[in-house]
DNA sequence: CGGTTATTTGAAAACCATTTTCAGTTTTCA
DNA sequence: TGAAAACTGAAAATGGTTTTCAAATAACCG
């Protein structure tokens, strides 16, 4: 990921790193408060605008993925698979990323019975995790 | 939609006959503030304060649907099926609810792909509508 | 109908995630 | 190593949404 940044011609600087270090310590998905709090374990400094920035360019980058939250505040997950999806467990909010969405037959019918030519889709699950399953299990 | 809101106990204010209004002149969808232009049409004194505790009202009552945006904002929906998800056009905002969201077979390949149990799951489409697919038009 | 009470309303302020500004710091690269 | 370009963080600005509160309105009862 940091062989990304800098292949796209991105310097490659501590609170960059920093933010990459969080990416992957978190829950399979984070907002920038969270990231800056796991950042600032690998460098103090790192500042909140720059946790936006960084994401932003990753973003672009196509390197992670902006998840929406039911309050409108997003969260980001590292894309493992080009075309991939999320289901987030409403407890713990650990999230995963599947693959296999195979809703071709959904956007037919919906292009047959609007009119409308499909271009793009959003699709999140929520449930909960085999953890947050197990019965008689109380912490987060 | 007015009956509901009574029937549920709640007063038949010139504001929030308003808002009703306004939420069916829409193109399908609107945010709170072009809700609060429309719906001063019908009452100038219209604030935008009562827009969003309207729009919460009926959402709790089920009667409309909060869509998410892109950047975070919301926009309202009027439910017409019980389990229904938009196409929402990325030219013109004309906004289709459609059923018939066959995603059981995605579904299941989740939970078996993730070991997760699923419980809801957001869907929408974005694509373009009808009039925007129509060659040499210009207008929104 | 009035009168009374409970509900609702809108302006203004508070909130809070996100973005912008800007001067100082760090990287890059020759 | 030094200059130029890229990056950074603090503070301020932004903008959608929520809270507060006193005034207005709707519901209800006689
Ligand atoms: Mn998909
Ligand atoms: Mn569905
Ligand atoms: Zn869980
Ligand atoms: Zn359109």
């Amino acid at each position: 990921m940091l062989a990304a940044l800098t292949r796209a011609g991105y310097s490659n600087t501590r609170a960059r790193r920093s933010v990459l270090e969080a990416l992957f310590e978190a829950n399979g998905q984070a907002s920038p408060s969270e990231l800056l709090v796991l950042g600032r374990a690998h460098h103090p400094a790192l500042g909140i605008v720059t946790v936006y920035r960084t994401l932003e360019v990753l973003s672009e980058l196509g390197l992670v993925r902006r998840l929406h939250q039911d309050d409108g505040c997003h969260t980001y997950a590292p894309v493992q698979h080009h075309h991939g999806h999320y289901v987030i467990c409403v407890r713990c909010h650990r999230t995963i990323e599947f693959e296999g969405c195979d809703i071709g037959a959904v956007i037919a019918s919906v292009e047959a019975q609007t009119g409308f030519k499909v271009r793009e889709h959003w699709l999140e699950m929520f449930g909960l995790c085999p953890d947050c399953l197990a019965p008689g299990r109380d912490a987060a």
